[in-house]
DNA sequence: GATAAAAATAACTAAATAGTTACCTTGGCG
DNA sequence: CGCCAAGGTAACTATTTAGTTATTTTTATC
C-alpha cells in the first residue's frame, strides 16, 4: 500500500513545462474525469475511459491519483472550486441592492446552465448520499461565497426597504439556486414531458427573466 | 426472440389470487427495481438484487419485464403514474384561488419529501438525456395534470385580482417543484457544505413555509 | 556514454455482471 | 393415474471491470 506518487519525486533541475509532468498530468486526468462521471455518472463511468479520455495510461491514473472514489473526489472538489473562483469574482458592493440581488440571481441561473457537468455530479454525489463530499477534509473550501453575499445585498435592501424584512439567506439561497437548477437539469424529462424543447436560446432567456422576477417579486416589501 | 410472456397464458379456470399469480409477480418486480433503481441508479442497479428484492428468479424477472432497460422504463412509468395518481385527487374548485395555489405547493413539496424515490430515478433518468422516457410510447399518459390545475388556479386569481397577470403556467410550475425539489434532492450536499442537517421535521416544514412565501409573494399582484 | 530513478506501457487477474440454457416442479384435467 | 404446459430454479457463458504486475522506455545527472 506504500504506493509513492510519481508526483512526489523531488523537482528536476530544469523546469518543468505548462504542458508536461506530473502536476499537468493530473489536471488532464481530474478533467478527463470531470467529463467522464458527468457524462456516465460514478457507477457508468470506466477508469480505462477516463485514462483514454486523459491520453494516459491507467497505471498512471492509479499513480497520480489513487482508485475511483479517490478519483471521484478530486472531481467532485474541482467543479465545486471552479463554481466557487467564479463566484468570488463578483463584485457587488458598489450596486444598489436590487440590481447587486439581479447579478447574483442572473449569475447563478447562467453558471447551471453553462456546466452541466456541475449539476450532474452533485446529482449523483446526493445519489450517493453524499458519502464522499462528508469525508472530504476539504469541505470548508468548498463553502460557497454566495451565501455572505445574498447575506449582505439582503441586508442592505432591507435598510433600505426595498426588500421585505423576515428573510433566511439560506432559504433564499436554496430557492434562486433550485429555480434554476431543476430547470437545468431536468430538463430532458421536462421537455419529454411537455413534448418542447427547453434548451433554445430564447427559452433559457424565458426562464431567465422569470426566475429574476420570482425572486424579486417575493423579495418586495408588504405594503 | 419470440419470448412468449408468462403473463399471455389463457387465464386458469380459478381465479387468481390477490397474493400471487404474474399480474402480481410483475407488480413485486416493478416495486423491487424501483427501490433498487432509486439507491444505486440505472448504472449501480443489478438485475440479481432487484431479482432477490422482489423474491423471484432472474429467469422470471426476464421473462416478465424484458432486460434492464425495459425495466428501468416500466419502472420510471410507475413512479410517474403514482405522482400523477396523487395529484388528480387534489380538489381545488371549491377553494378560493390563494387557498388553492397553497395546496398546490405544499402538495408538490410534501411529495418530494416522502417519494425520495421518484427524485431519485428523475434524476438518473436526466444523465441518460431523458432517453428512455423519449421512447416511451405512454409519455402522453404521464403529463402532468398539475399544469392544468395550476392554470386554472391561477387565472381564477388574476380575475379577482389576487394575483399578478403575465404569468406563464409552465414557467410557475417548473418554479413551484424547483424550489421543492433542489431542497429534498440535493439535501446531503448542501447539508455538507452548510454543516448543518436539514432533514428533521423542523426544517423540513420551514422549508415549506418558505416556498409557500415565495411563490405567494411573487404572485401578488403589482400595486 | 553509464547509471539509476522515474514514467509509461501492455498484459494480466479476479471478481462481477447481463443475459441464457437446460433442467425441474407443480397443478389442473382427461 | 398420466400428461402437459405454466411456472420456477440453478448453473452457465461471454464480457466487462477495477485494480495490479512485469517489463520497457525516457530522463537527469555524473
Amino acid at each position: 500500500m506504500l504506493k509513492r506518487s510519481p508526483a512526489a519525486r523531488p523537482a528536476a533541475s530544469t523546469d518543468i513545462p505548462a504542458e508536461s509532468g506530473p502536476v499537468a498530468s493530473r489536471e488532464r486526468i481530474l478533467d478527463a474525469a470531470v467529463t467522464e462521471f458527468a457524462e456516465q455518472g460514478f457507477a457508468g463511468a470506466r477508469v480505462d475511459a477516463i485514462a483514454a479520455r486523459a491520453g494516459i495510461n491507467k497505471r498512471m491514473l492509479y499513480a497520480y491519483v489513487g482508485n475511483k472514489k479517490a478519483l471521484w473526489l478530486a472531481a467532485l472538489e474541482r467543479v465545486y472550486e471552479a463554481k466557487r473562483r467564479d463566484e468570488r469574482t463578483l463584485n457587488l458592493q458598489r450596486l444598489p441592492p436590487a440590481e447587486a440581488m439581479q447579478v447574483l440571481i442572473r449569475f447563478n441561473f447562467r453558471y447551471h446552465t453553462q456546466h452541466p457537468e456541475f449539476l450532474a455530479m452533485l446529482n449523483d454525489e446526493n445519489l450517493q448520499r453524499g458519502q464522499n463530499l462528508k469525508e472530504s477534509h476539504r469541505v470548508a473550501e468548498l463553502y460557497s461565497p454566495l451565501l455572505t453575499l445574498i447575506s449582505e445585498v439582503l441586508a442592505r435592501g432591507q435598510e433600505t426597504e426595498v426588500f421585505r424584512r423576515n428573510v433566511d439567506p439560506m432559504q433564499l439561497y436554496i430557492s434562486m439556486v433550485g429555480l434554476g437548477y431543476f430547470f437545468c437539469s431536468n430538463q430532458h424529462t421536462l421537455s419529454a414531458i411537455f413534448d418542447r424543447r427547453l434548451d433554445s436560446v430564447e427559452e433559457v432567456l424565458t426562464r431567465e427573466q422569470h426566475i429574476v422576477d420570482v425572486v424579486m417579486g417575493f423579495l418586495r416589501p408588504e405594503r
